[in-house]
DNA sequence: TATGAATGAGTGTTCATTCAT
DNA sequence: GATGAATGAACACTCATTCAT
């Protein structure tokens, strides 16, 4: 009786927490490990222990570790998601708008660097990712750009011939591109600078001829003045 | 006996080929298997019987899979930029070097998409690769376009204010993110108009105000003048 | 179907064994391995299989197979002290002690000549010997032998420079030697006559001068008293 | 003709030596590369290099890895025996000479750890150590030791049912245990002690008891002259 | 529903020895 | 005789996943 006792004790205490509840801990878990290990080193055992749970438990909830990565990353991206969605909403005028999402990436980066590096490398690679609920978040994720960059084809302050998409992926590729060394651990990048020469730099290349050297068409307008003026002392010779 | 005949038979031929020819065989042996498989699912064994060596032998010119992998990249690293170097010289004119970087670097990814993505899943993440060698030859490899962008910044042909480095990242960045689709092996990508909406982009980015348009603007004088012109010679005769 | 149906087959058949059953099971085999082939030749899957477990089971209870090595011999020591403690209760008298010990030293090597080797060749020269749990039991081992020493030395049965340390190493030491072509598979000693020239040997080279054959003297001085009273009472009378 | 050149000037100088000076040169490498990382660690081709030669080499004098290691312990073993015949040759009285064995051979394992090690780990645990060279050499070491016991026996300094081989198993099973921990590398042992502590328990162990405890003989001379004394007093009476 | 013991496939690496040159 | 490139066998260890209890 005395040896069941022992064992009694030692067994680990059993709680029935809703589902919801060990899905949360679960995945909160994932994140940390597969955050601090990146996908590959990241241990389920790491991971139940971590959650309070035993390594069978995680498998009633996901399918496998691939799985429990995705529904991480998932997470993750429809929060950001929501929040861009939010603090966009007040942005007025096409480079403030341009600016603000480039810099929201930057520092969505900053923020969670080793996420992002799990979609660079992890997902974003797999030959199942497009088809994959990642993939669809990250075309959400990535129309707000695409957006504001035809809003303004439209309005014809960019030129009629940019091609959104191309912008999106030199944005988002300038931006990765930008913050390997940071998602390598080799030190922080100025993201103020940064979000602003991108944006500069994709403003000029989109905007419209006409409109683009502003001095030019005041001089044009100047001549025009000038020509409206002699055709009106013309006029009323005539 | 039967047993010393099998074991005797089982011997592969043994050939002593120069260490230049051995490494050069396996080395493209394991470009191959890295290139079908990935690094991971590379098998040292199958590499090994690609090459016409047993496993030991692999080892004796290399000291692990991974430093394979690393020499396979830096040996097509090494031949692309020396390729590059000559095709390059004879490119005239910022625009048209400009572009011919991009479209060059695009011919790269669709001729060698394996390789290349071997470098950007792999080696880029890697904690070691800034100090790499790889690193080194993505440098010099890349180094053309920030000349020419820096160059042109010179004769005043860009911005002065232009990041040769941003531009870099913008590149070899939107490059990337437009080719991961095809990298998956979902289908081709249209070359000439990447490359040439690429570029565009850039230059409409980098050009200097006062240049930017030097055409249109002189067009425009032009027009202008001869518009005052005309309607001096109407208000002398008026 | 058919293919599942073999993998099927191939299945070992899973129980579920309490733990301690399991780590008994998997150290009997590997007792018997070792034994049998020695450290180095003993193979994990050799011991796997004879206790009815995958590799991989071991892994669960054993960090490797060198702590699998140590949890055998310490299991097989633990209980040797055991045995000891209580047959040497019983023993009374320096010499008789000091045989048993020996005598019992003696046949543990010929009941476990493979464990006994492992401890000689493998574990004892090892670097991390002293510090390790092997350690520690072999000192309360042999610490028998010295408390036996040290005891006759307070009763004065032993020299008073006597040093126990010295006669624990001769003990063992010479044993050892004494029984290696029979560690080798060369033949078997001969317990008995080994035990007492050891003994003997030990307790001569102890025994305090003045006690050695202590009645004898004693006795030899009474008689010649009586001898030297009877003479001298002759003397007055003569 | 440029690339020849420096292929030549690449390959190794070849010299031939006389085969005695090669087969010194590899005992003298191997005797350090064995001492320095055991038998198991030391790698062929680190003793070819230390040798100056290429691996090949080795097996042209040597069948293979183990017969090296029982050569360079040979030679080791040979210079050990001449050099102790030649000190050994003044000493005179029985507890000198134990003395002296004893000592030499606690100086034998200072002097070289590394090598008595291999002895006592690698060659002895063999199952053909008996019957191997090295065997009859160790025979031949310890032999000096049996012959004084023998000598002594035969003086009637020891007694007569001495056994020689289980002293020779006593005085280096002895010190073997007492040097394990210097062998190991946990620090010295106190040489001039440790050889008088043996020397006397051995000598004490061994010597006949009629010579054993002087003074009582002396006390016991004493009494029986008091005794003769005694009688003869009475005689006069009688 | 939770547990966690059991599974078992999968592979990079070492190095003594050989032998073509 | 020397070279040293090539051989190739051999094996401990990991860990995601399953499933009996």
């Amino acid at each position: 009786m005395a040896v069941e006792q022992l064992v009694r004790a030692k067994r680990r205490k059993v709680s029935r927490l809703p589902a919801e509840r060990r899905i949360a801990d679960i995945m909160a878990a994932a994140g940390a490990v597969f955050a601090e290990k990146g996908y590959q080193e990241a241990l389920i055992s790491d991971i139940a222990e971590r959650a309070g749970v035993v390594e069978g438990s995680i498998y009633r909830f996901f399918a496998n570790k691939r799985e429990l990565l995705v529904r991480v990353v998932e997470d993750w991206y429809q929060a950001l998601i929501e929040e861009e969605e939010e603090l966009f909403a007040s942005m007025r005028g096409t480079w403030n708008q341009l600016r603000f999402i480039i810099h929201r990436h930057l520092l969505t980066i900053r923020r969670d660097p080793a996420l992002s590096r799990l979609v660079f490398q992890e997902l974003r690679p797999d030959p199942g990712y497009r088809g994959s609920q990642v993939f669809e978040l990250n075309r959400i994720y990535t129309h707000k750009l695409t957006d504001v960059v035809r809003a303004a084809i439209e309005t014809g302050e960019f030129r009629a011939d940019a091609s959104p998409s191309l912008v999106r992926d030199m944005v988002y590729g300038c931006i990765e591109h930008r913050t390997w060394s940071f998602l390598r651990n080799e030190g922080d990048f100025d993201l103020d600078n940064t979000a602003d020469g991108i944006a500069d730099m994709i403003y000029r290349g989109l905007v419209s001829d006409r409109a683009k050297p502003p001095d030019v068409v005041e001089r044009l307008e100047e001549v025009a003045a000038r020509l409206e003026r002699a055709a009106g002392s013309g006029q009323e010779n005539g």
